[in-house]
DNA sequence: GTAATCACG
DNA sequence: ACGTACGTGATTACT
């Protein structure tokens, strides 16, 4: 039989330092909770002990638990992040049912102590699990103790016996306690004798046996030079720490090894907690679904049995009509409603509604010939739809040339205007978190022996009655946060504009691509056999770590810290081996043909077109972003790249029209920094970067040198991304001293810049977020982190993201105008693609003057800023050409 | 599934 | 003393 104890203060610490600060909507804070409960899970299953239990310190951790990555022992205590998680840590290993130690002045090491002697003389093994080398000298023939280290995330373990311990140290492990005497502890207040380190102490333990046998050989003779003076001066403080390393092995616990027999949780209570957390991946790993609450039309709970009859009995319950009239009944009920939630299969043959008062599931299958009359009924307008995700909704009506009227809700993109940051934004993932419900998942369903259609018949009534209960929560939110004007005049409607883009897609020539492609494919041949040559050899050039080995080991290249190979590496070490261009450029090359070449060829539709989609809630900061294919990154800064934008064309006749901001961050910087010499800079209508570099190098205007300019542009840029002097130094090739000074010269210059920078960083650590110009949040807790770098990087993001995100606001708000332009001059021009600061536009020959003259304004007039927002417009028969 | 690399704004 | 610019996505290698 085996007991295992944890060492719950020490643990719980190693999990706090390990896992990223994470907190729920209402600021409670759970990463030490959070990477507990992985630590114990994974030393479980290694161990699958019979009995498990936990001890804690009384009063939090004493001073000799908080010896952890840089954090000083202090009477202080705690950091207030993981105070306040103790008491939560403790409720859930009570619902757990994990029984915790503890005793009144004693140190939860003694409580261990104790709990593992009890244990060996009830014919027991114990396993402490500790982060604290203490407890070593609790090892012996029965006790063994798992070290547990956190790095990077990952958990770590070392189970010492008493034969590895002797290996690593050398003597016994009960020993450990006289090494502590002679060494002592600072961490653990624990004196030792001063001047004699680990070092020392180990080798008179190795020679000596113990603190006593030391001391008995003590003389002039045995020790030399001065540690015999050390030795005699600290005679009582070794003694002393001698006494505080010890662990009492007597502590008064009420405990025997039985009493902490493992028996299942607390289901209903620990359910409750992990839902409080957000511990939506816990609650299925813990298997808790059972006994919650479900859905008013979802699925039954996992003891009731899974008989058809119970399915046929929940659609039941909704209406399912199966001709014209039955449906014009419903529709007439839901003329009332002020949202009708709507939930549709991927392929539009079922959709599910749900005003509260008359569920319907309606089907091609039921409805025949009516069903396209329905969809075109309820799309036309006049009923107020709640859905989630509208874009790929509207997108799929669109792709039927069905209409798309009426969308007034949804909770995807009202979830991401809360939370930026969450990530995910499925809807079982927003129903347990904002409504309690559990929605079934299709393949609990299939694998419960329900058929695909079956499933979908359940599963959407479901969805659609989750969508309803979702519209109160959010839109409260969104109330709360003042986002409603964001959500409901922007975002939401952006929905409209990006599903049609993504229905229109883009043109690409396959056949000068697959041309491009082959003269690729020759001139990598020619790289690759380059490379072998230099080499002597061959191996996987793709592969960083074999690269390396060729770099660094068989020719001997100096390497860097991390034997990197990344390209400003290799740029440094250009001129010292032929080897080093020809790998940049086979890089550069097979870059260009898997991405590119390779890349898009694949996903060329039938029709020439290729169609990526816009995600909307994916960005921290309010961007959009593009994916399958990425159409945001192709490529521009190189020439070779560059040809593969003379692939994207528009149809014979037409025409793109593509209009980019100019220095759109810097131009929202000078206004919301309120910087009166920086938009002194703009409306000068200088070249902004040339006016940087007059201004922050001391020279007149026109002595600013090419060099000059491109050192301003990078500072411009790092200003915008919340610098550091190592990186600009970096960019730039200039000395850390020097970088500095261009900063402070150019924060003292635009000192409103400083301000606004310091006022942000400020806020975001008072109220927990920052905010766009329009109020788009980005919640930023790492703010208050323990840790100076990632205080540090949270700082960088808190002074990027209200500039990058008013951007994004701003050319989501041109999106909108642009669209509705053409739209009421009738042109038949269309937007097809974003890329951040720019936006293309496909039409007809013949509208590409009126085009451009109506995207430019409407661009520049997304925005009234203190300095002129300008947007310049060109015109191309490839995006190369227009570019 | 993650890390390394590199494409974009 | 430490570690180093913001925001993305795709491909490849490797655990």
């Amino acid at each position: 039989m085996k007991l295992m104890i944890l060492d719950g203060n020490s643990v719980i610490n190693r999990a706090f330092y390990g896992v990223r600060l994470l907190s729920t909507k209402e600021g409670q804070y759970t990463n030490a909770i959070y990477g507990f409960l992985n630590i114990l899970e994974k030393v479980r299953a290694e161990e699958s002990p019979e009995a498990l239990c936990v001890a804690f310190d009384l009063h939090g951790p004493t001073f000799r638990h908080e010896m952890y990555e840089g954090y000083k022992a202090t009477r202080h205590g705690m950091p207030l992040e993981l105070a306040q998680q103790m008491p939560v840590m403790k409720d859930v290993l009570r619902a757990m049912n994990i029984p915790i130690y503890a005793c009144q002045g004693w140190e939860a090491d003694d409580v261990i102590g104790t709990v593992a002697k009890r244990c060996s003389a009830g014919g027991w093994d114990c396993v402490v699990v500790t982060g604290d080398r203490d407890s070593l000298q609790l090892v012996d023939e029965r006790v063994t103790v798992k070290l547990v280290v956190t790095k990077g995330g990952q958990t770590g373990s070392t189970n010492y016996t008493p034969e590895l311990f002797r290996e690593e140290y050398g003597f016994d492990p009960i020993h450990l306690i006289d090494l502590k005497a002679l060494m002592g502890d600072s961490s653990d207040n624990i004196p030792g004798v001063a001047h004699v380190g680990p070092k020392k102490a180990s080798e008179l333990l190795l020679k000596y046996g113990t603190l006593d046998g030391v001391y008995e050989n003590l003389s002039p003779q045995n020790m030399k030079g001065k540690l015999f003076e050390y030795l005699r001066d600290g005679r009582e403080s070794a003694y002393l720490s001698y006494d505080l390393a010890t662990i009492r092995l007597n502590a008064p616990v009420d405990f025997q090894p039985g009493d902490a027999l493992v028996t299942e949780p607390d289901r209903k209570a620990l359910y409750d907690l992990f839902l409080k957390l957000e511990f939506v991946k816990l609650i299925d790993k813990y298997r808790l679904r059972g006994d919650v609450p479900v859905a008013a039309h979802s699925v039954r709970h996992e003891n009731e049995s899974p008989e058809k009859t119970e399915w046929r009995t929940l659609c039941a319950a909704t209406a399912t009509p199966s001709s014209k009239a039955e449906f014009d009944a419903l529709l007439d009920g839901w003329k009332q409603a002020e949202y009708l939630a709507l939930a549709a299969s991927d392929d539009l043959e079922l959709l599910a509604l749900d005003d509260g008062t008359h569920p319907a599931l309606l089907t091609r299958q039921d409805l025949g010939m009516n069903y396209d009359f329905a969809l075109t009924a309820l799309f036309s307008g006049d009923l107020k739809l709640a859905v989630h995700g509208s874009k790929e909704l509207l997108r799929r009506l669109l792709e039927r040339c069905l209409p798309t009227e009426g969308v007034g809700f949804d909770a995807e993109v009202a979830a991401y205007l809360l939370d930026s940051a969450r990530g995910r934004y499925e809807l079982p993932s927003l129903a347990l978190q904002y409504c309690q419900i559990q929605l079934p998942d299709r393949k609990d369903l299939t694998a419960q022996g329900l058929t695909e259609a079956d499933a979908l018949r359940t599963l959407l009534p479901a969805q659609a009655a989750a969508v309803r209960a979702l519209i109160e929560p959010l839109s409260l939110g969104l109330k709360e946060q003042g986002l409603e004007t964001l959500y409901y005049e922007m975002d939401l409607p952006l929905c409209a504009v990006l599903a049609r883009m993504e229905v229109e897609g883009v043109r690409v020539d396959a056949e000068a691509l697959h041309a491009f492609d082959e003269m690729l494919k020759t001139r990598i041949e020619a790289a690759r056999a380059d490379i072998y040559r230099y080499a002597g050899g061959e191996f996987n050039v793709n592969s960083p770590k074999q690269l390396g080995e060729v770099l660094f080991d068989r020719l001997g290249l100096p390497a860097g810290k991390k034997r990197s190979t990344s390209v400003d590496v290799l740029e440094k070490l250009k001129d010292k081996h032929p080897i080093i261009g020809r790998i940049m450029e086979y890089r550069t090359l097979t870059k260009l043909q898997a991405t590119y070449a390779e890349g898009l060829l694949k996903v060329i539709g039938p029709d020439g077109r290729v169609r990526t989609t816009f995600q909307n809630t994916v960005t921290a900061t309010g961007r959009l972003s593009s994916t399958e294919p990425n159409l945001q990154n192709i490529p521009v800064r190189t020439d070779l790249g560059a040809e593969i934008r003379k692939m994207f064309v528009p149809e014979p006749g037409w025409v793109f029209v593509d209009a980019d901001y100019s220095q759109i961050e810097l131009r929202v910087l000078a206004h919301m920094a309120g910087d009166e010499a920086m938009q002194a800079a703009f409306n000068s209508g200088e070249d902004v970067h040339r006016v940087t570099a007059s201004q922050v190098f001391g020279v007149p205007l026109e002595e600013v040198t090419p060099q000059l300019r491109r050192s301003a542009k990078a500072v411009n840029f790092g200003i915008v991304y919340g610098i550091s002097e190592f990186s600009l130094a970096e960019d730039i090739g200039v000395s850390r001293a020097e970088a500095k000074d261009y900063i402070e010269s150019y924060l003292n210059k635009y000192h409103g810049v400083r301000d606004f920078m310091g006022a942000v960083v400020e806020q975001g650590t008072k109220e927990g977020y920052v905010a766009t110009l329009y109020g788009r949040r980005r919640y930023l807790p790492e703010l208050k982190d323990g840790k100076y770098t990632v205080r540090e990087a949270a700082k960088r993001m808190a002074m990027n993201s209200p500039i990058q995100g008013t951007a994004a606001d701003i050319i989501k708000i041109a999106m909108l105008r642009v669209q509705r332009a053409l739209e009421a001059a009738g042109l038949k021009a269309r937007l097809v693609l974003q890329v951040h600061d720019e936006l293309i536009v496909e039409c007809p020959e013949a509208e590409a003057e009126a085009v451009a003259a109506l995207v430019t304004r409407e661009m520049e007039s997304a925005a009234r800023l203190a300095v002129p927002l300008t947007a310049e417009a060109k015109t191309g028969r490839s995006w190369y050409e227009a570019k």
